[in-house]
DNA sequence: TCACTGATCGTCT
DNA sequence: GACGATCAGTGAG
């Protein structure tokens, strides 16, 4: 692993494009950086998903509520929920202030803190330190409190630009999804081992 | 590698 | 009173 600290570049809410489906591939390659008393720990974002503006998969369907509020916020700000009673997950709010829009953070290749990371999860193995959802935010020791966070700010949960461009990104349906499940808003990098998912959605 | 299952609890019906 | 944007463990092929 390289240790890229010094060139890790805050994204400025200006760069993320304003629109889901652009935020979910643009994400893809880029890094999210975790500072905690521990220390540093960031990952090279490889698989997001997009839950669109009236989209009956995405929590903002409904309206907004005290647990989704986040998903209304500026574009950047950090939506974290609880799953499974066990598990959280990292959402990008991806619309306009008012527009209930989000891109999941589904899995990341770890490239700085690996040793902090296998310490909050000691039985993985490296590549599935940050595969899937709830283990990358297990892996970030990411929870509700940072849920509401500005990723694009000078908070402990950040936004970094990616190192090197030029990623191919494959598309596929979503995960775990029961509605809308047919529609194609996965995003990843192909060829990538830290991508989560059956091998038949990562050709 | 895939399919299946239990764990676990906040949120919304 | 269900039902999840999940995961780890198990067992079969």
């Amino acid at each position: 692993m390289s240790a890229p600290a010094r060139r890790l570049r805050r994204l400025r809410r200006s760069e993320l494009p304003p629109d889901t489906v652009a935020l979910a591939r643009y994400l893809i390659g880029s890094i999210v950086v975790r500072d905690s008393p521990e220390g540093r720990a960031a990952v090279r974002i490889v698989e997001t998903e997009a839950y669109l503006p009236g989209d009956a998969a995405a929590h903002s369907f409904r309206g907004e509520t005290a647990r989704n509020r986040s998903l209304f916020r500026a574009r950047g700000t950090a939506y974290v929920y609880l799953i499974y009673g066990t598990w959280y997950c990292l959402n990008v709010a991806a619309e306009t202030r008012g527009v209930g829009a989000g891109v999941l953070i589904r899995a990341g290749e770890p490239i700085l803190g690996a040793a902090l990371m296998r310490a909050r999860r000691p039985k993985s193995p490296e590549r599935d330190l940050a595969r899937g959802p709830g283990r990358l935010a297990a892996a970030l020791a990411v929870d509700l409190r940072l849920d509401g966070v500005d990723l694009c700010g000078p908070g402990p949960l950040w936004l970094a630009a990616p190192l090197q461009a030029g990623q191919t990104i494959g598309t596929s349906v979503r995960i775990g999804l029961t509605r809308e499940a047919h529609r194609a808003l996965r995003f990843y990098e192909r060829g990538s081992d830290f991508v989560s998912g059956p091998r038949r959605l990562n050709s």
